[in-house]
DNA sequence: GGCATCGATGTTAGTGACTAACATTTGAGA
DNA sequence: TCTCAAATGTTAGTCACTAACATCGATGCC
């Protein structure tokens, strides 16, 4: 079907279905690799050929480019912390996000597995590289530029964290209320 | 020796003092436990009585309880990032380090590991959590409260993390200059 | 001293995540 | 149809980690 829909594509697409649903229905530790790959029509090894590892199928990291570019669009003369949290403020509000019920799968599974919780909080690193070399470019000692970007991508995390576990406001609000508490509004 | 000395915690010395010197030796990811085992004269079954995991030993996560108590201590009014930031510096201003060398050894090889940085995220889970109940019980909501720990105490190890690697300032400055960060005093 | 006891350690045998090397299949173009 | 390369399969490992049961070693009691 769809002749150049990559075959690729497809398996990586079923791995990854196979994967969550299994993970959902039976737990991410009681489920092997193995099974997610039967379930899938295909070989455990080519489960490693399309993910690096078993937790990378829940957290994907594709090092965020909109945060990194609303960071720039930040005035420079703002202290960091304030800037970065600005920046990833904007992108989200750039970022049209249709349905919450995806992230929000996704993330509490993550929170309820706690094998995952630290990868999940280090899904963010690739970003929170990138906010810290904005932060640098325009200005910021390395080391405040660091510490900025780690104290944003954290909070950020804790917040959708707790949100995905019991909170039941929208995504958007989550994001804004989070942002809030760094941008330290009393 | 020393007779009562308890042969359990004198294993465990061993063992640690084995493993960090592999793993400075060699690296953390070509070091197999076993070879810890042996080097300290004993089973790798019983490397894991004594150590939950591989990563155990490099990262032991002691909930402060002086940070609690520290945050605990800053006046309630304060926005709860803030208060949280200013707990941990005093937390640490209260503890007196005397030689910065074992912290930045430890801290160094998990920064230079990248299979250890999420695990060294995460160490400090429990003492966020702590710091986040703190919070709570003196008013803070919940969402708030969680972030501002979470952000805290990911600023915390960033800059930790970067002293480790490249910095040659005192343990207790660049402790002082995160924290600046957070407090963005712009 | 001899003996019982219990914690610390050893042994054995596994499971499951992950990797390397080589073989096979499948699909798209010549 | 033939060809080539990418995608997948096969096989055979290593290593982190666990469970069950066996042994050892110090300590207290007689």
């Amino acid at each position: 079907m769809t002749p150049s829909d990559d075959r690729r594509a497809r398996t990586r697409a079923r791995l990854q279905a196979a994967a969550l649903e299994l993970f959902e229905q039976h737990g991410y530790d009681a489920t092997t690799v193995a099974q997610v790959a039967r379930a899938a029509g295909v070989t455990e090894m080519t489960f490693y050929r399309h993910f690096g590892s078993k937790e990378q199928v829940v957290v994907d990291d594709p090092s965020d480019p909109l945060i990194v570019a609303a960071v720039a669009d930040q005035p420079p003369d703002l202290p960091p912390l304030v800037r970065a949290a600005r920046g990833v403020r904007l992108a989200w509000r750039r970022l049209p996000i249709t349905d919450d019920a995806p992230v929000r799968t996704r993330i509490s599974l993550a929170a309820r597995t706690p094998s995952l919780l630290p990868v999940m909080r280090a899904s963010t690193a690739a970003t929170e590289e990138g906010v810290a070399a904005r932060l640098v470019a325009d200005g910021t000692a390395p080391h405040e530029a660091a510490v900025a970007a780690a104290a944003v991508m954290a909070a950020l995390m804790a917040g959708l964290v707790r949100w995905a576990g019991d909170d039941d406001a929208s995504l958007a609000d989550v994001v804004e209320r989070t942002l809030d508490v760094v941008e330290a509004i009393s």
